[in-house]
DNA sequence: CTGGATTTTGAGAGCTACTCTCATTTCATG
DNA sequence: CATGAAATGAGAGTAGCTCTCAAAATCCAG
């Protein structure tokens, strides 16, 4: 009743005051939405959620949660690396080679996501492994983040993008890092991330290692 | 009334007397149940196709349909390519280098599906790059064409099939290998898929081409 | 060939993700 | 504060999918 917000323990965008009302509320809501389902996904399970369940928490309609997120799924995955992996390929010097860029820029993003919340970052890689849904909405977002790997491609080594060998390339990369994900997850996420992606990038740019026998 | 078989035009498993008619008839089930979809996808379309007309003209129920295939997407789908890829590539000389061996079994394969049906093998293709349900329930068979791969691979070299490295290469092929085909129903069929298949395992194995400037 | 055991099928109820429509409420702005 | 625009809620409806139970088809002994 007083007009005062509630006080917060965290900063977010919807703090922004240079953003109007409107927006600041759409994003709160977006926010709730999310937490409501990560808690009641730790609770009681993925499929057991439903979104009656997450819509009631966050205090709104289940309408409400459909205009927010298309899918069930997207609720817990969607976070659009997409756009900042891009970013950072394009920052990088255009005279380094090209898999030194990636391995720069893979190592940051996963930085970024790990730092930002790594309770999140692990539920969500778990649940990749878990729920076939996810892990399917999850495979799916790869042909998104393959266009864009395949365009950053282009751009650096002068080679038609939508080429088959282009495309090809890309879509083994993401394949690799997707796998390698699955892999730090079912190992408990006890691996240290940024060296097993390291692994991945070696096994794609230089093929298998030697056998030892 | 006369206990005499209707005449085919085609041979089926569903013709073999050593079967018992139980499992002569579970299998013409689940040919009419295939061939009704894939007949009603081409007259309206995947999402305007529903299982309850795909029983009727299957002249089954709906419960007999999901009881044959777990979901919609199956019923275009499976067709169990892998223990078929399994067989060929252990079937290839053991002194082979694995690249040689992968390139042989897949031509084999793509012969094999294309010459088996190859309207229903574009049809498949089409809808996986139109359909977003079946592109992805494609890719999450991707997953358990990987863990046989990384078997095979794991049996040829000597290396771990659970290691990341393996794995990493496996996820990498078979993502290569589903962009392409991918790409072949982008171009309308019309390259031929061979020659693809080369061009990608050719990027797989030694990296992008140079550029040419 | 017949009777009983077993498997397969059909009917139907039920759940939930997801879509669409329309009235109501909430915010923005002159 | 009034007017227009945007966000929300309520509710009905579709379809994929699951489960249960009784009826029908198949198998097999005697």
């Amino acid at each position: 009743m007083t007009g005062m917000t509630a006080p917060h323990t965290s900063f977010s965008p919807a703090d922004n005051p240079r953003l109007g009302l409107r927006e600041r509320k759409k994003i709160k809501t977006r926010e709730a939405i999310r937490t409501a389902m990560y808690a009641l996904v730790a609770e009681q399970g993925y499929d057991a959620t439903t979104i009656e369940q997450i819509a009631e928490r966050a205090e709104v309609s289940p309408s409400t949660v459909y205009r927010y997120f298309p899918t069930k799924e997207d609720i817990v995955l969607t976070d659009e690396y997409d756009p900042l992996i891009m970013a950072e390929l394009r920052a990088r010097p255009a005279d380094e080679p090209w898999p030194v860029s990636l391995r720069h820029v893979m190592h940051r993003a996963i930085r970024m996501g790990m730092k930002e919340d790594p309770v999140v970052s692990r539920l969500r890689t778990r649940l990749m492994v878990e729920v076939p849904a996810v892990r399917s909405r999850m495979m799916e977002s790869m042909s998104s983040t393959g266009r864009m790997l395949r365009q950053a491609i282009g751009e650096r080594t002068g080679l038609d993008p939508d080429s088959l060998e282009v495309r090809v390339y890309a879509m083994s990369i993401v394949g690799g890092l997707l796998e390698t994900s699955m892999y730090w997850a079912e190992q408990e996420h006890e691996p240290d991330y940024d060296a097993l992606i390291d692994r991945a990038l070696n096994v794609i740019e230089h093929g298998l290692p030697p056998e030892n026998h």
